[in-house]
DNA sequence: GATGAAACGTTGTGGTT
DNA sequence: AACCACAACGTTTCATC
């Protein structure tokens, strides 16, 4: 039964999510702290049934963290920007491991293109900006572009169709 | 005491942020499923304490919300794109209304330089990107980069050095 | 998955500094 | 104004089916 057991491998790989717990999902996207007996109302499942969901969920990889969202400027960061670097020869090794020490850095890809790498950064002020910059034109050639205001922010994923 | 009163709206505007309240955030930050007793355990706090912390965070703006991280690829987007879009004359505000409807972008800002746009977009593979991209091309000029690995992911807000 | 009971957490009241 | 203590209520987590 070679092609059964490919189909069941396929099928495990894919991890099909179903319908209940698309609906799980989205509560929690929405509010990650709202109670498994609130969500087991609104999807059709008792408390323990949707705690079992949930834990095997976050077993399988498909949730991969709760996490509550601080405002930047709140918190004393009033500029935000992208800033895309194009490493130097031999600087891109250094420049990696050194951003994950930098408390300005949010997110940070490596990309495809002219760049190396994208970064999107909280600052505190232009005098700030100025300052990381300059930690970062050692590693490589440095373009910065100031967020005037976010379109879309952390939009929760949807179900993919088809 | 116009000086005094002008002192007090700054401090109200920048919205000090104590030690004990860092603390909370921290926790929230890394496990925002974290029980207010449990938090209180670590900070110092009584859970009514606590929970009217992050009450008074909330509806100061500090906290913004709390959410629920689903991987890209296990919901079935295997691709993740950085996309640039300059503008035609006249369709930004066009685009600006349309991008909130598309599912694939997760986070959009508007940027200064030369092009006005930045997403982040999620898509299921080559041909999702392409047929995405047919949609952007009728509001400006686009610019695709692949992302090809996270080297920070959503990295906590920490207290600013002062 | 459901049920039911025990452990745990949350939330409101009242009291202290 | 911020916190603690206590009690009522809701939630989670087991066992069992």
């Amino acid at each position: 039964m070679l092609i059964k057991a490919k189909i069941t491998t396929l099928k495990n790989l894919k991890t099909e999510i179903d319908r209940l717990n698309w609906g799980i999902l989205q509560c929690l996207q929405e509010n990650s702290r709202e109670s498994f007996a609130s969500i087991g109302r609104k999807v059709g499942l008792t408390p323990p049934a949707v705690a079992e969901r949930v834990k095997k969920m976050e077993d399988l990889g498909i949730i991969t963290g709760y996490f509550a969202r601080v405002s930047h400027a709140m918190a004393g960061y009033q500029l935000k920007a992208i800033i895309t670097l194009k490493a130097f020869m031999g600087k891109l090794k250094p420049f990696l491991e050194m951003v994950v020490t930098l408390d300005e850095v949010v997110n940070c890809y490596r990309i495809t293109g002219n760049e190396n790498i994208i970064m999107e950064v909280i600052l505190r002020d232009q005098f700030h900006l100025e300052k990381f910059i300059d930690k970062l034109i050692l590693y490589g050639e440095t373009r910065t572009h100031i967020i005037l205001s976010d379109v879309v922010a952390d939009a929760p994923i949807k179900k993919r169709r088809g």
